[in-house]
DNA sequence: CTATTATGTTTAATATATTAACCGTTTAAA
DNA sequence: TTTAAACGGTTAATATATTAAACATAATAG
């Protein structure tokens, strides 16, 4: 039964907020409450009601379980360069393991080719396991919750599934990747 | 990722508070609030605001995360009459099981025998498991958070163990109960 | 460049939560 | 029976959250 220590409320909206691709605005509309609310509520400058954060994460729409339970969570590291890959391959075979810490991540790598301008679509992807991936060749445009970069080749990705995604090859070239995904999704 | 439909704060609340035998001013002694906080909020005349909220729960003390997510546990059902119990068993055996719906509930029957007047003692056991039993003979006495009933032949109990509980023999005789607990706990 | 739109922020007015002090009831001890 | 303590509940005063309307900035289109 883990204490709360402190809580960050405003922080924890913030982020919740972003990773959903949410204007202030936009959040209060949907949740009946103005945006300056929002505003004060992320700058911690109020401790909202429990009603008004109802309303709030009603509009994004998240539960109070989550809400509170993700905040202990640690921030995942997502994206690595190419040159923080771990190598545990041998002279014929190299193995360069994306992550560091694979305490409690099981996963399993696999292959895949994107043609040009191909897409996951705008609808973000989820589904209950983890995932990451290898960039070969040419380039990769991932998106994970509010974060966004551009990979190319060496370059990789790691993140729980869960959090909306999306892939786009924006370049012209087919690109190439070796992913993961832990159980099959698909 | 369950969504919150409404949200009683105050019965929640209410049930937590007297699940650990406290007053409503014991408790607003420990949280550092007033007791009219507490009654109101458990009238649900009030929505606290987080930070109050946050001031009760560390009194008691509980994480959000567990005040929110036990929400939507629908209560347990804690108690069974003789007459309640599902036959399973054949003719030369007689299997009479506790709690109907046993989906996700997987545990192990035991043997007990309370001496007169033993006690698993004032202060309340917890533990990470599920546990039920009977009573064969005798009477004993089973409190389960804010629910104390006295049992006698043929009664029966189940619940989740995390919730703080003890068990007496009030009588003069010695009393014996088929129980059980997964996974052991000691 | 100007105009427009969207963003997050701020402030006075309003609505609501919280307090401090009280009430009536119950329980137990003198 | 009286007294005292503890209980949950109530109310006016106070503190705080929320709103409505503005401001300031940045990005975009004309």
């Amino acid at each position: 039964m883990p204490l709360e220590a402190d809580f960050d409320v405003g922080a924890r909206l913030s982020a919740v907020r972003k990773m959903h691709h949410l204007s202030q605005r936009e959040l209060a509309k949907r949740a009946g409450v103005t945006n300056g609310t929002i505003s004060l509520i992320e700058q911690n400058r109020v401790s909202p009601s429990v009603s008004s954060l109802r309303k709030v994460l009603q509009g994004i729409p998240m539960s109070f379980s989550d809400f509170f339970s993700l905040e202990d969570a640690p921030r995942q590291e997502v994206f690595f360069a190419a040159g923080e890959l771990l190598e545990i391959g041998d002279a014929t075979i190299s193995y360069r393991q994306v992550s560091r810490d694979l305490d409690g991540k099981a996963l399993q790598i696999l292959h895949e080719r994107y043609a040009p301008g191909s897409d996951t679509g705008r609808t973000m992807l989820r589904h209950e396991s983890e995932e990451g991936g290898v960039v070969i060749r040419g380039q990769l445009e991932v998106t994970v919750g509010d974060q966004r970069r551009l990979l190319g080749p060496g370059d990789a990705y790691y993140f729980d599934s869960r959090l909306p995604h999306r892939f786009r090859n924006p370049g012209t070239e087919e690109c190439e990747t070796v992913s993961a995904c832990t159980p099959p999704s698909f």
